[in-house]
DNA sequence: ATATTATAGTCCTATATTGGAATATGTCAA
DNA sequence: TTGACATATTCCAATATAGGACTATAATAT
């Protein structure tokens, strides 16, 4: 059996991994709810396209559509992307930054232990 | 032309869509530094697959390698991942509990001004 | 009813990606 | 050098995806 990744219509990592489609969450967050004419126009990719790129961003539950008139206007529904948040903050310590601060620490009391343990045992009132 | 979505391989959202990299990254993220071998064993996948993600992640630039004897010993290098913390971040506002909130301010707000306009333009001390 | 507009969906094709097996490469040990 | 081990890479087949053109559906206007 040759399972790929993660259908991109069930997983939100996969459905944000198309540039497009995180433009479309883009433009819905900075403008708010938008009919699909106007995402057409704003994106200036071919209407088809844009309306799969939706359809797949609806499937995976990242916006949302109601019906005006004979247009369907998109909204962000952001609840998903949490996920994507909550694990990439997994990672927040790791960044560069972070990374230094942390490591020189550990490495400088690891050192100030070993010290301490090979000569006096000396401590000062720091 | 046909250009789908970018490469795998220069595409840090692209990388981690798929569960397995993810995954790989968690390890390298909860367990430090990992050589392939240990890798092969916490997965439970043929070496080939495992390599090969590990190549993608590398190519990406979200680990990085030495060589520790016949090892190559794999460390997380999360830097890159930052970009993908500060796109998700951008659409923290409009999570549920946010959303909520931020909704119904606005909404009450909208009201309140409609409300005093249509009527007598008495201003509370508020 | 019919035309028009807005959008979704279908069919087809090119391409990227993945897994698996087998093989190549590199490193150490005897 | 030869052999054993660790890992990367290559070749192949299956599948998912994306784009493009076209068609279907739905809502509105005439």
């Amino acid at each position: 059996m040759r399972m790929a990744r993660a259908r991109t219509t069930s997983d939100v990592f996969n459905a944000i991994a198309e540039p497009r489609r995180r433009q479309i969450l883009e433009l819905l967050a900075t403008r708010g709810a938008l009919a699909v004419g106007t995402l057409v126009v704003l994106l200036g990719h071919p209407q088809s396209a844009v309306s799969k790129h939706l359809g797949v961003l609806r499937k995976v539950g990242v916006v949302a559509v109601f019906k005006q008139g004979k247009q369907r206007v998109y909204s962000l529904d952001a609840n998903r992307l949490k996920t994507v948040h909550d694990w990439v903050k997994h990672f927040e310590q790791f960044w560069d930054h972070h990374l230094a601060r942390i490591k020189t620490l550990a490495e400088r009391r690891a050192r100030e232990h070993a010290f301490v343990h090979k000569s006096q045992q000396q401590k000062g009132p720091s």
